[in-house]
DNA sequence: CGGGCGGCCTGGAGGC
DNA sequence: TGCCTCCAGGCCGCCC
């Protein structure tokens, strides 16, 4: 579900509410997530240890506490982390929270279980398996249509696969890839060795624009993602392409298709995208 | 080796 | 009403 702009919407809406507050519990009701809950390094690296401050890396979240740790979560499919107050009932598919002194709990719902939480010593994170192969921040510096072109030299992946590769660069899920494909006019399954450097200028464009939008849209809502508050995002209604087969484009008139790459559906304008 | 596919899970939608 | 199949925003490991 939650692709980069979920993230950092979460990122934005979290980090005034618990920044200096301390974490007081750690309850793992369901540790049966992507990964196992190691109970005892989460509570060993947590307990007791206040917030620092709330960063984003990929579709990861990070959650830097004094004394060197980071505590690492991921929304998987599905996930949704929201603060509420300590005594608010326990809510189907909870299966991680983080009480604070505050009175108040960080909690993880996931109904799928596609999700992680983990925590990892701060200085160890580039390192750690979950963070060493990850590629270019979109909305970083060092992201353009000349990084796109040298990353896709000697491949020969559809387009659409290539900007959903975290290797390549982060961030991109299923939605955005469509959309982005769709702003920057270009067909998702034309191979990355067939793409023009002014085309690659255009694509870092769309999904620089097309992010940067979802964000301060407060991110899609389809049916699983909220901020903090639990608050729901409205880029769902921008979406252009993304879930819209059959629909009119608002381009070219034209209509919406789906199409099926790597298992995962992809709309495209077949009147726009070349 | 790059790239495609299945598997991990649950729930909702739609067909019969 | 129920039962079945398909599909879903991510990621990883396996396979060719």
């Amino acid at each position: 579900m939650p692709e980069l702009p979920e993230v950092e919407v979460l990122r934005q809406s979290l980090e005034p509410l618990i920044i200096g507050d301390t974490i007081a519990r750690v309850e793992v009701w369901n540790g049966s997530l992507r990964e196992p809950v190691d109970r005892r390094r989460l509570k060993r690296l947590t307990l007791g240890r206040t917030i620092r401050s709330v960063r984003r890396r990929a579709k990861y979240l990070l959650v830097d506490l004094d004394g060197g740790a980071t505590l690492v979560t991921h929304l998987g499919m599905s996930g949704r982390l929201t603060l509420v107050p300590a005594s608010t009932p326990r809510e189907p598919h909870e299966h991680v929270a983080f009480f604070l002194d505050s009175g108040r709990r960080l909690r993880l719902r996931d109904p799928r279980r596609f999700g992680l939480v983990i925590a990892i010593k701060t200085a160890d994170l580039d390192q750690d398996r979950h963070f060493r192969h990850l590629g270019i921040e979109p909305l970083g510096n060092g992201f353009g249509g000349s990084e796109l072109e040298d990353r896709a030299r000697h491949r020969r992946a559809p387009v659409k696969s290539f900007v959903m590769d975290a290797r390549v660069m982060v961030g991109v899920g299923n939605i955005y890839a469509s959309e982005a494909l769709y702003r920057a006019g270009i067909h998702p399954t034309r191979s990355v060795s067939r793409i023009s450097s002014a085309r690659w200028q255009r694509l870092a464009d769309s999904i620089r624009q097309t992010l940067s939008q979802a964000v301060r849209e407060g991110g899609t809502t389809l049916k699983d993602f909220a901020d903090g508050r639990g608050r729901g995002g409205l880029f769902q209604i921008s979406l252009a392409a993304y879930d819209r087969e059959g629909k009119t484009c608002h381009r070219c008139g034209g209509t919406i298709r789906r199409i099926v790459q790597s298992g995962r559906s992809t709309y495209y304008c077949p009147g726009c995208q070349r």
